[in-house]
Formats: structure tokens, sequence, C-alpha cells
RNA sequence: GGCCCCAUCGUCUAGCGGUCAGGACAUCACCCUUUCAAGGUGAAUACACGAGUUCGAAUCUCGUUGGGGUCACCA
């Protein structure tokens, strides 16, 4: 077993885009296989076709691959065990159905969905758990032979064991056991020839030779019916590791797409992979944080590349416990990629998309002066559309009067600052425009109109940007350069007489 | 309801019989400061409860409570 090589997969349902639960599933399964230096399969679960959406295979690679996620075998990538896509192995499926049939491992089951209904409704009654009554179970050869014959709708059913235990092991959270009478007897086959999740998946898994099978704790409970399938077959079992679920930030059930879009405590709540790139979070930084979300990187580090997760990944180590979502822990080291991991450089080419995504026309030479000063600022790189947009538009629209007058004065004594400013400011030669000179200007206005730094400051600011927050005032005016920041203090003037 | 899983600050977590129960986010205060940030310093906050086992339990066992998942011809 241990010189296996290790084969892990990810196994998403084209049902529409890609979730954050399951690109956290994906993550782990990919970091377990890069650890062990083993190959990462990503095999498209298609075998619901009312619930097919189409162009949900593209949606679900593409967000991997924004993320860095690679596969080494999938669909378009063959590495011998595909196809990858399960509707393209209805046979196999088939034939192993038959030969559980042949091996009295399973029957066939006559049963119409309204009879099914009708057993739990009297089960429900009766104060029982739901479930199949078993009544094809025992059919006669003859019953069957008509059935068949009539060309009755059936599915195939395994025949689990009525007494006994099944034992799994979890790499989680170590052995689980399960009463087998509590085990149902499970569709393997569906009456449209489509395999069920839980004959498919084994059949996937055994043949494509995955070694560990991750997956989301949700299929906890069926693994023992997992487990006698294996065992029916006859075939060398995978190691299982069920992780923790992700919940709602407010821990009140799991993180659904049912709640995507939604917003709770003001804040909305990000579900679909899209949606956080489309928000302006980093892909490293996203999976920075989903590997901090019931695994340690140790060292009280929480901050590491993905090189460093790979080393130390251990599927072992993972905490068994569901969390809740700390999205707001993603803005932390969202923040702390930009400011630290990025140069400003590497920043300003992922900001200059977004600027022309909001229609902005982008001048780099001004780009790359600019991210220096929005570099500690920004919390997503969208953010930078209202920060820092204005350097980028055609026309200088103007703040409004009540922008411009700060706290403790009036428009009078504002009008004379802006007067006094510009005065000051003509007066400097273009090639001293700079920063320190703009700067030194500044605090000499300050003591000479009695005033503080920051109503002086201010209104400079707000006059030259057309906008309250921004980029630091004296560098904005060095980017934007005398003659246009003289205008800009002219206008300001000119709407306070 | 049956079955299964889980339980350390508000949140994400470290801890695997002896720790002042550590870190991080968020929060608050102070410093720095041209708005906003960033940065610095500090504060506050947790072993769900009850029995055992043990010289000694956050750590082991059982129970209670609470939370979550699951009981489809969906995955």
């Amino acid at each position: 077993m241990t010189e296996k090589i290790v084969r892990t997969r990810f196994a998403p349902s084209p049902t529409g885009p890609l979730h954050i639960g399951g690109v956290r599933s994906a993550l782990f399964s990919w970091l377990l296989a890069r650890h062990h230096g083993g190959k990462f399969v990503l095999r498209i679960e298609d075998t619901d076709q009312k619930r097919f959406v189409e162009g949900s295979i593209d949606l679900i690679t593409d967000a991997l691959s924004w993320l860095g996620i690679d596969y080494d075998e999938g669909p378009g990538k063959d590495g011998g065990y595909g196809p990858y896509i399960q509707s393209e192995r209805l046979p196999l499926y088939q034939k192993w159905a038959q030969w559980l049939l042949d091996n009295d491992k399973a029957y066939r089951c006559f049963c119409t969905s309204e009879r099914l209904e009708q057993v739990n409704k009297e089960k429900e009654a009766r104060k029982e758990p739901p479930g199949y009554d078993r009544f094809c179970r025992n059919l006669s050869k003859d019953e069957i032979e008509k059935n068949l014959a009539e060309g009755k709708p059936h599915v195939i059913r395994l025949k689990a064991p009525l007494e006994g235990q099944t034992i799994g092991h979890d790499l989680i959270r170590g052995e689980v056991i399960f009463d087998n009478h509590t085990i149902q007897d499970a569709v393997l086959l569906k009456s449209d020839g489509y395999p069920t999740y839980h004959l498919a998946h084994v059949i996937d898994d055994h043949f494509m030779e995955i070694s560990h099978v991750t997956r989301a704790n949700e299929w906890l409970p069926s693994l023992p019916l997992h487990l006698l399938l294996w065992e029916a077959f006859g075939w060398e079992k995978p190691l299982y590791a069920h992780l923790p679920v992700l919940l709602n930030p407010n821990g009140k059930g799991k993180l659904s797409k049912r709640h995507s879009g939604f917003s709770e405590d003001g804040k909305k709540v990000l579900v679909l992979a899209k949606e956080f790139k489309d928000a302006g979070y980093l892909p490293e930084a996203v999976v920075n944080f989903l590997c901090n979300i019931g695994w340690n990187f140790g060292d009280e580090r929480e901050i590491f590349d993905i090189q460093e997760a790979i080393e130390r990944f251990d599927i072992g180590a993972v905490n068994p416990a569901n969390s809740a979502f700390p999205i707001e822990k993603l803005d932390w080291i969202n923040g702390i990629y930009m400011r630290e991991k990025l140069s400003a450089n590497e920043l300003a080419k992922r900001l200059r998309p977004i600027l022309e995504e909001a229609g902005l026309e982008v001048n780099v030479d001004r780009l790359l002066k600019i991210t220096p000063l929005v570099q500690t600022r920004l919390k997503v790189l969208t953010d930078v559309v209202a920060m820092a947009g204005f350097f980028f538009h055609e026309t200088f629209t103007p703040p409004t009067v009540e922008m411009l007058i700060p706290k403790k004065l009036d428009k009078d004594g504002t009008r004379k600052l802006l007067e006094a400013s510009h005065k000051h400011y003509l007066a400097i030669a273009e090639p001293e425009f700079l920063t320190p000179a703009l700067m030194n200007i500044g605090t000499t206005l300050v003591s000479d109109l009695g005033l503080n730094n920051s109503q002086v400051f201010g209104v400079l600011r707000v006059a030259v940007t057309g906008q309250s927050i921004s980029t630091p005032t004296f560098e904005t005016m060095e980017i934007l350069g005398k003659s246009e920041s003289l205008k800009r203090i002219q206008i300001a003037i000119d709407l306070l007489k």
C-alpha cells in the first residue's frame, strides 16, 4: 500500500458554477497528491441528466486554473484512465451492475416511485425511519422473468447485509462503525441505465486506481454502503478522508449555493469561486486562506506560499470539526498579499485589467506611479477604481461645495486657503513640483493661516482629486503635474465664490 | 425521528496527562499620521456541562446538552 502511487481526484457534478466548498475539497485533494508527488485527477460526475447545466465544465476548469489547482488527468487531458466524464463510461457501469446481479450481490427492483412514496408515508405514520422495504429483494425467478418480459422499468439495488457491522476507517477521524441493518438497499443503477453516485464512484475509483478518496463530510453516512460495494466486487479499497464541512459565517448550516449573493450583517457572502475573482481577491490569497480552514501550517504561521503548503500538508492532521467560513480573514490575507507579497510592478499588472474593465484608458507610466500609493490602501483589487480611477478620467469631475469645506472652517475660509495655496504653488518652478516641495508649502500654509494639517491637506486633496478618499495629497499633485493641479485648485476657488 | 460526525476566545486555530491554555482575524485603547490605509504597542475574551480514570485532566472513558451532516432512480 505504501509503495502505491498516490492518486487523488476531484469529482464535481456539472450542475453549475464551482462553489467555494468544492474548491476547498479540490484544494485538499490536490495538496495531498502534490505532497506525495502523485497524480491529481479531475472527473466529471454527470450521471444525473436532469441536473446537468450546459457550460458547467468550463466554469469548473476555469475556476481551478485561476487558483492554480492543476490536474494531471481529466477531460481533455488523458492519462490512460479515461474517459473522465462519467456519461462516457456507461457500458462499464452496466457491465459491473450485471456482475453484481450474477453474483447475488444485487437485485432488480420493479417498484414504482408511487409505491416507494407510499411505503415511506406508511413508515412515517408508524414513526419508523424512512427507507425501501426490500419488496423486490426476494422476488422469484418467475416473477422477475415476467416483469422483464412485460418490459417493466426497473432499477438495480444493492443487497445489503441484514445484520452485523461495517467498520470504516477515515483518515481524519479514525474508525467509524455502522450497524448493517441501518444500511439501505440503495439503488445502484437507475432505470435510465445511468449509475448512481454510489456505483459510479466505486467503479471509477477502482479503475482509475485512486488511492485516496477525499470528499466532503456529507458522504460519511454513505461510507458503509460504499465499503460494502468494494467488498462485493472484491477490490482493494482506497483510503477515505471526509473533509469537514464549511458552514455559513454565522455557523448556522452549511455554506451553500442558495446563499450566493445573500448578505449577512450587511456583508455580502461570497460562495462561488468566480465571485471571489470578480470581487478583486488574489487567487494566491484565496488559496492561502482556504488552507487555514481545517488545516494548520504549524509554527504559528498563517501566511505561506503554496509550495510550502505542499511540503507540509498532512491529510491526517486535518481538524475533523466543521467550521464557520471565516470570510473576514480573507480580507486580511488578501491585504498581506497585495502589499507584502506582490511588488508594485506585479500589482500594477493585476490592477490594469480591472481599471480597463471599468472603462478607463490606462496610461501605464501613470499606473506605475500611482501603484505604490494605493498598495497599502487597497483591500481588494477592485478598490482601485474608486480610489484612483480619477487619474485615468478624460475629464475632471469637480467636488461639491460641501465636500470642499472641512470641519471648523467656513466657505470664505476655505476659499482663502485655496487662494493662498494657488499663489504659493504657482510660484514653484515646473521641475520642482515634487512631493517634498509641495509638502513644504503645505506646512508653511498651515502655520501662516493658523490651521491644522488635516484642514489644509484635506481641502487640497478634495480640490485636486474631486473626492475625499484618495491617494495622498502631495504625491497625487506631483503625478497630476503643476498645470493640472493649479487648474483644479482654481476650479475649487470658483466654486466657493 | 433513526443513524453518523463534531465540541478550546465572537471567528479560524495550536494543544495529544503536568502549559501563566499559545497564535491569527475581528474588537477596543494608545502611538504614528495629510483623508483613508498601513505600521507599532497594549487590552479584553475560550477549554459546553456532569460524572468517572489518575497523584494530576482541555487532553482518556461514559453520559448530558448543543451544533452539523445524512436518510432520493441528486451528487
